[in-house]
This record gives C-alpha cells, structure tokens and sequence, in this order.
DNA sequence: GTTCTAGAAC
DNA sequence: GTTCTAGAAC
C-alpha cells in the first residue's frame, strides 16, 4: 500500500510501545499496519533477528505493496556486548550486566536477512561508518529518490549474490519510481518522505563492557611478609640490597650459586670498609637464603655486614625498615623491563624514569657483567625507597629456553657468576666511594661555613658531586657496549638465543638454512629463527635433559613443558621425526608416530589429571602451528594463565583452528592427510566462551568469564573423547 | 588518564 | 612464539 509522497516517517519501537510496560510483537504488528493505512513510512526498530521473527512484518509490508528493507546491523559481537552493557537509559532496559546475556542469546540465533524472505533492499552495516551511511542515505530520501533495491554491504559476497545483484540491479532500473525505503535508527527521526515499510535488524550498541567482574588483583596472599627482625640501622654503612643472581629463570643450582654468593660477599666486605651487603629474597622459606645463611655462618667476616634479609627489594624501607642506597637488578640482556620477578618488580616500583635512564646508560648487558644506573629523583623508588641507584646485573643462564644457555657447564657457569657479583660489588664500591666523599664534601663544607650554608653553595656542591659521579659511574662500567659492539651484539643474540639456548652452537648457520630449504620443500613455508626452539630440542633432546620442562624423552617423541603454557597444564608432545614440522606434512606412514604422540599426550594428562582432577583437557594440533616441529598440545580447559594474553591465543585453542588428536588421526587414517583449515580468520575471530559460546569484547572480560563459567562443554568435544576429564579417564580404565 | 589491542620487530 | 609500543577505545 503506497500512500502519497511527502508523508512522515513512524517509528515503531517494542520497547516504548507498551508505554512502561513489556510491549508485544502484536502491538507492533498492529501499530505498523495502523501507520501503513495513514500513509506514513514505517521503521521496526526491534531485534528481528531470526528469520521467524521478522516474517510477519515483511508479510505486512508486502500485502500493502510497500517496499520492504532491511538495514542488518551486523556489528562484531564484542561491539554489541559491551554497548549494551554498557548503555543506561536503554527504552527496554536491556542494560548492564543483564544486556550481555540476553545480547548472548540473540546473537546465538541471528539469521543474516534474505532478498528471498522478501525484502527488496537489504543493506549490512558492520562497523559505525557504515551506520552513519545508511542512516544519513535514509534521512537524504526525497519524495521522488528512490533506493537501489538488492544486497547492499556485505562483505563476503558469493557469487549467488553477484548473481543475484545484477538481476535485481537490472530489474530495479525499471522501477525507479515506486516508492522505496527510508529508515531511522534512533528514535530521532528526520524527514521521511516516501511510504515504504522499512525493517531494521536492530542490534542495539552502545557503550562498554559486559560483566561487571571486579578487576582481580593479582596480589598474591601467600606474599611472604617482610623481615620483622631488626636490622642494623646503621646509615653509615652504605648498603647494597641484591637478589639471588640466576638462581630463578635462569634455573642456575641453589647450592653452588651460594657458594659464589658467599665467596664473594664475604671477600668484598673483608675488603671495603663502610659498606654493606645485603641477599634480599621474597619468601620465609627461600632456599637460596638459608643455604646463603649456613654457608656464610661457617665462614669469619663481621656479620653486620653481609646477612640475608626477607621481603620485597623494592620496598626494603617503606616495608623492612631497612635502608638501602643501592639494589642490584637481576636483569635481562636487553634491560628491559617485564619478564616477571625481580626485573619486573624494580621497574614496575621505580617508573618509566628508570627505563629512561637505563638507557642512557647502556642498551645491552652480556652475562657476568652489570650496570649501575642512578636513580632519577623523581622516581618513587628514589622518593620513598631512598634508592639512589640501581645497578643491573646478568648472570650466567641454565635454561635452555632463555638466551646464552650454558647447556649444564657449571664449571663456566660458576665462574661468569662469580664475574657477575664481581662486577656488581666492584660497581657498588665506587658509588659507596662517592657516597662517602659526598658526606665528607658536605661535613667539610659546613664545617668551612662555620654552620651557614648558603642555598647556592649548597646547590653548587650537589651539582659538582652529581657530575663528578656521572664521571665515574661511565669509568665503572665496563658493561657498557660502544654502539658497534651493541649491534654486534643484538646481531650475535639473535642467533645464539637459538643456538645456545637450543644447544647447537655446533651447528652451522649454514645447515639450518639447508634444514629450513629441504623443508621448504615440503611444506613451502619457511620458519622464523625464533620458530626453531622445539625443532632443536627434537634433534638433541639429551642436550636438555636436566633442564626442568623436559618431562620425558623417548626415540619417538620429546615431551615438553610449554615455556609459556596457556593453561594451568599445558604440556607439548613434540615428534623427532626430521622434516615433519607440521600437520601439513603428515602422511599415512605417520600413523603409528600420531598414535605414539596421543597415547603419550593422554599418558601425562592422567597423571595431571590425578593431581588435579578437577581439569579437563584436549589434545590437538594447531592447524597452522607457529613453532616448527610436529608438535601435540596437551592442554587443560581452565586456560588459566597469564600467558594467555591474546585472541590469537584464545582461538588457537578453542576454534576451529585447533584440531583434536582423535580427529587428525581418523582423516589420516582414511584420506592419507589431515584436512586443514588455515584460514587466518579464525584466529581473529570474536571472542567466545568455550563452554557457553557467550562472547566477550576482550580478554579480560573473558577470562573473568571462563573463571566462573560453569556450563557443560560443547556436545562435538564429549564425542570420541576429545574432552579428558577424571571421569572419562575411570572410565577408562575400566 | 588508563586499559586494551594489533602490528612490527625479533 | 614473545616483546614492545602506538594509538584506539573507554
């Protein structure tokens, strides 16, 4: 039913139409129909979103013989959750953290519209540009203009819908003058002129987040509480607090990092007067210091002057009470901040100002050596720690994952530990030294101004000294690397981080290049230097055997701690099978080595499953892995880590893109190959629950939401046992 | 101002 | 694979 041009437009809206109360489908139904009679426009702004649901009003339309357009507002999930959320004056009272259910919900169900459910003009909106497109193009509609009819926006486009596009673009040249669509997404309408039903597939989007998750702070409780012993607070001792060196990530052995440590403490103390050395570390129980403590208490020096100390380095005063000019960072060779433990902890406590200057100071740090670096004034850590300096250190590594592995060599190992305090003490005497000609400048100069000081004066002689200090701190440091030395640095890291920590130092450059072409060969792609980690622990397990990620070796397979897991228990089955680096290689003949891997993945997660029979677990191939290697993920269904920091992550693990052991070795087994889906979008897909399929706006938001989530998992994962649980493993085992 | 993501570099 | 960081989103 066309009705005459220049007529205004009718909002229909469910919302507001019960005036307070619930409205109905048939209220809205009855109130289109109504405002079709008068002649004027309509736009349904309701969420038609299935098929069903809008049927009736595309049926209204077309028995009055008005056009019928849909305006799809197709906008990633994340969007519509977290607007919806986050809105507060929704007509509906769709809000808060009730909206993101029921957005949850509707978004399970949309049905994208058709041309054929009988709409003549169907246009997607998939982003805010788009919106303001299609709004501003319905608001511009005058009483003779006339939309396009077809599918408009899309952005996959088949080539039934090319087809179809080019029919009804043709058709709709012979019907510029019927009327057409005009619409309005909000209650405030502009000028509609033409008299045409109009459907909106509304999904309301408006603000922020979904859940309302109190932000978990990640303050551990067990946080050991600092030393209330009393300690000597003598301020005229000037004192360096440091860590254990190596003796955390770098998996360097407790007892003979303390042997160092107490061999070179006590050696310096004996030598340097007005100084003091203090081994601080987080925990009560801290190994590394009672074993410091025994071995110190058997040697003779003035214990005054070398204890251990428990509680954080960065809060020895404000925390511990104890006063301490100087810290020791144990860094890491780019001295950067992050990494967790100490590292983080002083960068984090001092500020951006000590990454500043850092830098001025040195760029790289090789093991054995250290940097002192003065800590500006305005950093907190200066403020209220009253630490003047922080001196970084890099000590010798025994993990294999991390840089500059020394593969077991305790022999080299302890002597570029001992270099490393070496250097940190030699580096602190030298501050100490300016420390006390600085008192002694101050005690001299009152002393000459006969108890005046003038404010210049005083000014003049704290700039001289910091000069004079800034002199030498670049004498002390022999760790600094000229700008050559430093690319020559970064260009050797680079190489030895896969080398050495991988332990083929004695493999030629050159070969990898020829490893990495005949593999190209196979599978065409070439791996990053950084992909080579588990290739090389394939190869030479037995150069890795002590290291603690190493669970199991066998001639088939190499079983494999994830350096970064993705969950509480994340563990790889890697294949030693040369040249089979991903799941693109596989053939039939590697059955029997699928198998071993599975049976294998399934041996550790009954024993994790035994430790914890709370977890669930899935074992699966990436279908593009990122390292190379054939490599089985073993991993639990928590996905509770903090190494799990992306959507990549998230979808490499719970989309399509992870691919069950049970089902790859069932499409080898029948078809000779694994079907591999490596679409990249699946990576970039929302976010959604893997229980519940809710989606998220961000990580966050959904790790709070699989924390709580309680749902059953997917009903594919319970076939075929794709999910590992304590039960199924009973089960079993029966 | 803070949080979060995404892309580049490694 | 991770780290770093600019800038988008909030």
């Amino acid at each position: 039913m066309a009705a005459a041009a220049g007529r205004p437009w009718a909002r229909v809206c469910q919302d507001t139409i019960g005036k307070g109360k619930a409205g109905t489908k048939i209220q809205c139904l009855k109130a289109a129909a109504d405002a079709l009679k008068e002649g004027k426009s309509v736009f349904i702004d309701r969420c038609n979103l299935e098929r069903e649901q809008r049927s009736d009003f595309v049926k209204l339309g077309c028995t009055v013989q008005a056009d019928v357009h849909a305006v799809f507002l197709d906008l990633p999930a994340k969007v519509c959750i977290s607007r919806s959320v986050s809105r507060t004056s929704h007509e509906g009272n769709v809000q808060g953290g009730m909206a993101a259910m029921v957005v949850n919900r509707m978004l399970k169900n949309k049905q994208a519209p058709l041309l054929t459910e009988g709409f003549s003009r169907i246009t997607f909106c998939t982003d805010d540009d788009d919106i303001k497109k299609a709004v501003d193009m319905y608001s511009a509609l005058g009483p003779s203009h006339s939309l396009a009819s077809g599918v408009f926006g899309q952005k996959s486009k088949g080539p039934v819908q090319t087809g179809i596009m080019k029919f009804l673009k043709k058709a709709d040249t012979s019907s510029v003058n019927k009327s057409s669509g005009t619409m309005v997404t909000s209650s405030e309408r502009k000028t509609g002129q033409q008299n045409t039903t109009l459907k909106q597939e509304n999904l309301e989007a408006g603000g922020a987040c979904s859940m309302q998750v109190e932000k978990k702070l990640d303050n551990l409780k067990e946080k050991e509480e600092q030393s209330k012993e009393r300690v000597s607070s003598d301020t005229s001792l000037c004192t360096l607090a440091f860590p254990s060196i190596s003796t955390a990530d770098f998996q360097f052995d407790l007892e003979k990092a303390s042997e160092v440590i107490v061999d070179a403490a006590t050696d310096f103390v004996q030598k340097h007067d007005n100084v003091r050395l203090v081994l601080v570390d987080l925990s009560q129980k801290s190994r590394i210091l009672s074993l410091v403590k025994d071995k110190a208490a058997k040697k003779s020096f003035d214990s005054s002057r070398f204890f251990t100390f428990v509680g954080d380095i960065t809060q020895l005063h404000s925390k511990g009470g104890l006063q301490c000019n100087v810290i020791a960072n144990a860094a890491n060779w780019r001295l950067k901040p992050g990494g967790g433990g100490v590292n983080a902890a002083i960068f984090n406590a001092a500020g951006e100002a000590l990454q500043h200057a850092t830098k001025e100071c040195a760029d790289t740090l090789r093991p054995g050596n250290s940097v002192a670096v003065p800590v500006p004034s305005t950093s907190p850590l200066h403020q209220q720690e009253g630490v003047t300096h922080v001196i970084h250190v890099l000590g010798p590594n025994m993990n294999p994952m991390r840089p500059d592995c020394l593969k077991n060599d305790y022999t080299k190992g302890c002597k570029v530990l001992h270099e490393a305090y070496n250097s940190l003490f030699e580096n602190f005497a030298t501050i100490a030294q300016s420390y006390t000609g600085k008192q002694n400048d101050e005690t001299s100069s009152r002393k000459s101004a006969s108890g005046v000081i003038s404010p210049n004066d005083s000014k003049t002689k704290r700039e001289g000294s910091d000069d004079s200090e800034r002199t030498k701190k670049c004498k002390l440091l022999p760790s600094i690397l000229t700008s050559s030395q430093h690319h020559e640095r970064r260009g050797t890291n680079t190489l030895s981080y896969h080398d050495n920590s991988m332990g083929s130092s004695d493999a030629p450059n050159q070969a990898r290049e020829e490893d990495n072409k005949k593999n190209a060969a196979v599978t065409n792609k070439t791996w990053g230097s950084w992909a080579q980690s588990l290739y090389e622990v394939a190869m030479h397990p037995e150069k890795y055997k002590n290291a603690d990620s190493i669970l199991e070796i066998s001639d088939e397979f190499v079983v494999l701690k994830d350096l970064y897991p993705k969950a509480k228990r994340h563990v790889l089955v890697i294949s030693r099978t040369d040249g089979l680096d991903s799941l693109a290689d596989v053939k039939k003949a590697h059955l029997p080595l699928l198998r071993s891997l599975h049976s294998a993945g399934l041996k550790w997660a009954h024993k994790f499953l035994e430790e914890d029979a709370s977890l669930k677990f899935r074992l699966g191939y990436h279908s593009v892995p990122s390292m190379r290697q054939l490599h089985l993920h073993v991993i639990s269904q928590d996905f509770n880590s903090p190494s799990l920091k992306n959507k990549k992550h998230w979808n490499s693990f719970t989309s399509a893109f992870f691919l069950d052991s049970v089902d790859v070795m069932d499409e080898v087994d029948q078809h000779g190959s694994a079907t591999i889906n490596p679409d990249e979008k699946l990576l970039a897909m929302e976010l959604r629950c893997h229980r519940c399929r809710s989606a998220h706006p961000n990580i966050p938001k959904l790790k709070s939401h699989i924390a709580a989530c309680k749902s059953p998992f997917p009903s594919h994962l319970l076939k075929k046992d794709k999910l590992l649980s304590a039960s199924t493993m009973r089960a079993g085992c029966s």
